[in-house]
RNA sequence: GGCGCCGUAGCCAAGUGGUAAGGCCGCGGACUGCAAAUCCGCUAUCCAUCGGUUCGAUUCCGAUCGGCGCCUCCA
């Protein structure tokens, strides 16, 4: 029988962190907001991303069958302004759709590629909004015939009015938001200034489609309540996003799905916090973001950025530095060069002492409770950490048998399926790399330490570095 | 104005009503032909400040100071 772990979360919704008992049982639906694709994403952005696998990662490697659905929004107010600009006045409906997708594909590539180098799992279902407006034009529909949507001058907006719940997420009452600062007055026509917008009425310049209010496009909010209901469903587990989407996004997405459904659609709602540079957050108009290239180009590996993100907790705030960088980049060490002393061969054979199988069983538990206890990433990892200090000292004093090693690796397997971080590595090399190597080591035998310097130096240029060991054997890694 | 969050060692960071996990840096040591790497050990009488509750508070309550977020662009 396939054990499930317990797993609760912080619950934006009732601020209170809550187990995940799916509808499903033994399978979780999880809807993200996933990137609006007009430019890179900024590490920032990314964040959010990383925080959603993290949390895939962990109801997969808990025992969760999971379905994901995150969204690429590939129709929207900036993708309009910077697909557009190249086009003549007249220029055709058509053509104007023809240049927005030739922006999005090309920004959803790079994405894909962002993903993949820090090693995100890529979501099960990834709906383009562009390919789902049909749905989205019965979703308002289905509103306006039930009183919650009302036409002006081929716009539709949502009646706020009419959900007496509005508000319930972001825990905002109507007065709280009628002293908002930034209400957009121009919106004359709508019958209050706090209704959203679920279908913009053609301007000129734009890609449209047709609807029965005339020609326009979706508002931002209405894609994912649809896309959502169409591909996870009524009734969905989780949903995510970052926590600047808590209001309005969220917020109106529940007005959307649920007044159409009449009940409630998400269970669980999870927000990951920002990335802030020097005490500020990060953005593009302050201009103080960098990408997962740039980071690349300064030679940091992406998987450090991702451990550097988990390593923290993800509803606290990150200060990004490059310092905290280099000390992630050092702790993964730490855990890489246990994995590859456990990995080790061995050579004869044994008592066990049985010390290291109690030591073992308590991190595994420390562990799983950290991360049930809404993703505590650094008590799960300290957990980790307070193990590798166990059997080093342990195996210092009495080498651990094949069969300890092997029990420890399953562990740092287990755990590395969620942060992804400390795989094993396969050991092969390019002959070349081999005989330079040997040639090394029989230097090194007859103590001929200039020749053996020289080709250990010249190996590192190569950027393999050796490891001398105490049984006379040399290790190698890579740099 | 409304709704929230945060302040723990040089840096990052977890945590609990009963007396401070873990990581980085640093220092000392082991190992080494020398290194590198690795490993071991050490490193907060104290948790922003001031009060209160309590047998006991870093942990609860109040105030103060400081930093930050949201209140219809936003991961």
């Amino acid at each position: 029988m396939r054990i499930i772990r317990p797993i609760s979360l912080f619950n934006t919704l009732s601020r209170k962190i809550e187990p995940i008992i799916p509808v499903t049982p033994g399978e979780v639906k999880i809807y993200s907001c996933g990137p609006t694709v007009y430019n890179f994403a900024h590490i920032g952005n990314l964040r959010t991303f990383l925080f959603q696998d993290l949390l895939k990662r962990t109801l997969l490697a808990a025992g969760y069958q999971v379905r994901h659905c995150m969204n690429v929004t590939d129709v929207e107010d900036k993708i309009i302004r910077d697909s557009q600009g190249e086009l003549p006045e007249d220029a055709t409906n058509e053509a104007r759709h023809e240049a927005m997708k030739a922006l999005t594909d090309k920004y959803t590539v790079f994405f894909l590629e962002d993903l993949d180098a820090m090693r995100i799992l890529p979501p099960s279902v990834m709906p383009k909004a562009t390919d789902h407006i049909g749905p989205m034009k019965d979703l308002i529909q289905s509103l306006m015939d039930k009183g919650l949507a009302y036409e002006r001058e081929g716009s539709v907006y949502y009646r706020i009015a009419g959900f007496p719940a509005y508000g319930c997420l972001a825990h905002l009452d109507r007065e709280g938001m009628q002293s908002g600062a930034s209400v957009d007055m121009d919106e004359y026509e709508k019958d209050q200034a706090q209704d959203f917008v679920l279908w913009k009425a053609a301007k000129p310049f734009e890609p449209t489609w047709d609807s029965p209010w005339g020609p326009g496009r979706p508002g931002w909010h209405i894609e994912c309540s649809a896309m959502g209901m169409e591909i996870l469903g009524d009734r969905v587990d989780i949903h995510t996003g970052g926590v600047d989407l808590v209001f309005p996004h969220h917020e109106n997405e529940i007005a959307q799905s649920e007044g159409a459904l009449g009940h409630p659609w998400v269970s669980t709602w999870v927000h990951g916090e920002f990335l802030m540079v020097e005490g500020e957050k990060m953005s593009k108009s302050l201009g103080n973001f960098f990408t997962l290239r740039d980071l690349v180009e300064k030679g940091f590996d992406p998987v450090t950025f991702r451990y550097a993100i988990q390593s923290n907790h993800y509803r606290k705030l990150i200060n990004f530095s490059f310092e905290g960088l280099k000390a992630a980049d050092h702790s993964l060490k730490r855990i890489r060069a246990f994995r590859r002393r456990m990995e080790e061969v061995v050579p004869g054979t044994w008592e066990e002492t049985g010390e290291s199988a109690p030591r073992l069983e308590k991190a595994r538990t420390d562990f799983w409770a950290a991360m049930g206890d809404d993703l505590n990433t650094p008590e799960a990892l300290a957990a980790i950490f307070t193990l590798i200090s166990d059997l080093n000292a342990l195996d210092d004093r009495v080498a651990l048998t094949r069969k300890e090693r092997d029990a420890v690796l399953e562990f740092l397997d287990e755990t590395d399926s969620i942060f992804s971080a400390w795989p094993h590595e396969a050991a092969s090399l390019d002959a070349e790399i081999e005989a330079l190597i040997a040639a090394r080591k029989e230097a090194r035998d007859t103590k001929n330490w200039a020749e053996s310097d020289r080709l250990r130096d010249q190996l590192k240029s190569m950027g393999i570095i050796l490891e001398d060991r105490k049984d006379g054997s040399v290790g190698w890694r890579k740099a």
